[in-house]
DNA sequence: TGATTTTATGAAAGCGTTTACATAATTGTG
DNA sequence: CACAATTATGTAAACGCTTTCATAAAATCA
């Protein structure tokens, strides 16, 4: 490999000046400028980021630790992230935690040592503790979809519990009253959050809440499907149903319409987070936009504000969810 | 930050021995490393890997380019690479290509700057050559679902000319004749050589293939949506619609839909991929498995052994693909 | 033109590790 | 117990940059 001493022989001029026109730094003669560059070109140089970010405490690089990399959902926030960085010529170190706090630590860790600039993470396991800890630390981190009070600056969240309103009170508007909901899990905060808004909405609306409406799934397709099932046989009666996400949501289409129930005519269906094959469903299935691209990017946004002090970037901490309507739900009849 | 030095200080040894605990390698006294390792604890150390880096020349990083973060595709495919990395302490350095020549040889360059042990690449608009180059210039990287005679070792991919036949001999083999052919782009190689297995198909079957019954969509649900209206348009008669991948087929469905045809009862339908939402549409979308999670873990088990020296990794070089029966095809009235 | 400011360059000290190589301590052998 | 073999540790030179500080060259000014 050839190093910038050798480019610095070969044109004739010291390493600090090699080092100056590859970092646009400082000053340099423009005819200096094109002595090294040719002299990099004749020699194929090819810089050493390594050898850079140890001298110059900087890496460029964001380490991002998100649950799993299968799925669309966080590809879709990566892209968006992505996307802000690549200008910026920053670059991502991808980790998964896979939901587990052990994990999650030993990601944050191996990121650390890495001497990423800073930290992009969506961590369901690890403790609300931890992360405000590393903050204090002075631990450069964004915490995505999840809202920490204490380091309320550091997080870009989506309003669940709004999200899980709104799918309700659009089938309240449209003239539901039995509405089944199929909750996530309600050891995240997601999934809590997201029941919270439909009770919210019931109540706005005067009907009553039961827990025998309710089934709680595990965000899984299949568990959409087993909700449905199993509310019917409890023997829960229902016009609607609403899901806490959109993999659950077509599940449950899939039992309806093995019950003989059709979809919006019978029983009206809504999803939430809007992942992309909730268009190729049909009819479409009516959801609500969780703008996941969007954080990814404020994310990116944050950061390059934030750490590498660019100019103000806009970047809001909680953002709203927005009803997206589509062929599932209908007027009951 | 506390440097190795401190620890070595704070622990009566020298900064080698620290080392050496910190890798495992040579070797120190039980004591000794008793010694440094509460040193370390004392004193919050934490590894500075680029500095690691620099001086032994690894990086244990690769670098991963992709054209796009978002779809649930290359999800899938760093999903199987991280996990086998995972075990082997080895991180992914993420960059798009975006299909753009200009971008992927950027996106490479930089990653090599960073120093990546090794590259995964599904590149797509850079040309064979540029990539032959690399191998011979003693790049370590392994191409993602395209093949290269030359560097065939390098490569891992499916087998797509006979992804396509196996779709199209299926609807053969239930007794379809009339079988409409909704393509990917042509100008990829993917799109081209499952067009080509449709063709082989019916050549084997004694059947006419006649461009009126093909449609090239890009790829996208619109396209196909618009090849079954464009082919409806021209008249084209058929019982089936093979498409070159889920999306299009998930497309197609929708356009059937529209004109009160049914799926499969009236026309079957065949996709291509097997992503993950294929089973969620109803019918289940019948469709070619694409092993994507397979190519991205064998890509890891290329790396592991041969950059790493790892023991002897499975993995072949060119995947078979297979048939995923589901609900969307039947036989002909 | 000489003094002064500004611009351009170089010398050299890090940055925090790894890793030959040398040496010291320990163990084993007859 | 002396000597060899083995094991454990230390010394110090890289690794390839960045960056401070000093100095030289060029530009500006009076």
């Amino acid at each position: 490999m050839v190093t910038i001493k050798q480019v610095s022989k070969k044109a004739g001029v010291s390493s600090a000046t090699v080092s100056r026109v590859i970092n646009n730094t400082g000053t340099v003669k423009e005819k200096t400028r094109e002595l090294v560059m040719t002299a990099m070109a004749e020699l194929g140089y090819r810089h050493n980021v390594v050898a850079a970010s140890l001298a110059s405490n900087k890496t460029h690089t964001i380490g991002y630790v998100v649950p799993e990399l299968h799925g669309s959902f966080f590809g879709a926030m990566m892209g968006g992230t992505e996307q802000a960085l690549r200008q910026a010529k920053k670059h991502m170190l991808i980790a998964t935690g896979h939901s587990d706090a052990q994990i999650e630590k030993e990601q944050i860790d191996a990121l650390l040592s890495r001497r990423c600039d800073a930290l992009i993470l969506h961590v369901e396991a690890v403790s609300d503790e931890y992360l405000v800890n590393l903050v204090q630390q002075g631990v450069e981190l964004v915490v995505v979809n999840r809202f920490i009070e204490e380091i309320g600056d550091n997080c870009i969240s989506l309003d669940n519990v709004k999200g899980g309103y709104l799918a309700s009170r659009h089938l309240l508007d449209i003239g539901h009253t039995q509405i089944a909901y199929i909750a996530g899990s309600l050891l995240k905060a997601d999934g809590k959050n997201r029941l919270t808004g439909h009770q919210q909405a019931l109540a706005d609306m005067g009907v009553e809440y039961t827990d025998n409406l309710t089934y709680e799934g595990n965000f899984q397709a299949k568990s959409g499907t087993e909700g449905v099932r199993a509310l019917v046989a409890r023997g829960a009666k229902f016009t609607a149903v609403a899901c806490a996400n959109d993999e659950m949501a077509s599940g449950a289409m899939i039992a309806l319409r093995e019950l003989g129930r059709r979809v919006p005519e019978d029983v009206s269906v809504i999803g939430f987070d809007n992942v992309d094959f909730a268009s190729y469903l049909s009819p479409g299935l009516t959801t609500i936009d969780y703008p996941v691209q969007k954080i990814g990017s404020m994310a990116a946004h944050w950061v390059l504000e934030r750490v590498y002090g660019h100019t103000r970037h806009e970047y809001q901490h909680i953002l709203s969810p927005r009803l997206i309507l589509r062929g599932t739900t209908s007027s009951p009849e």
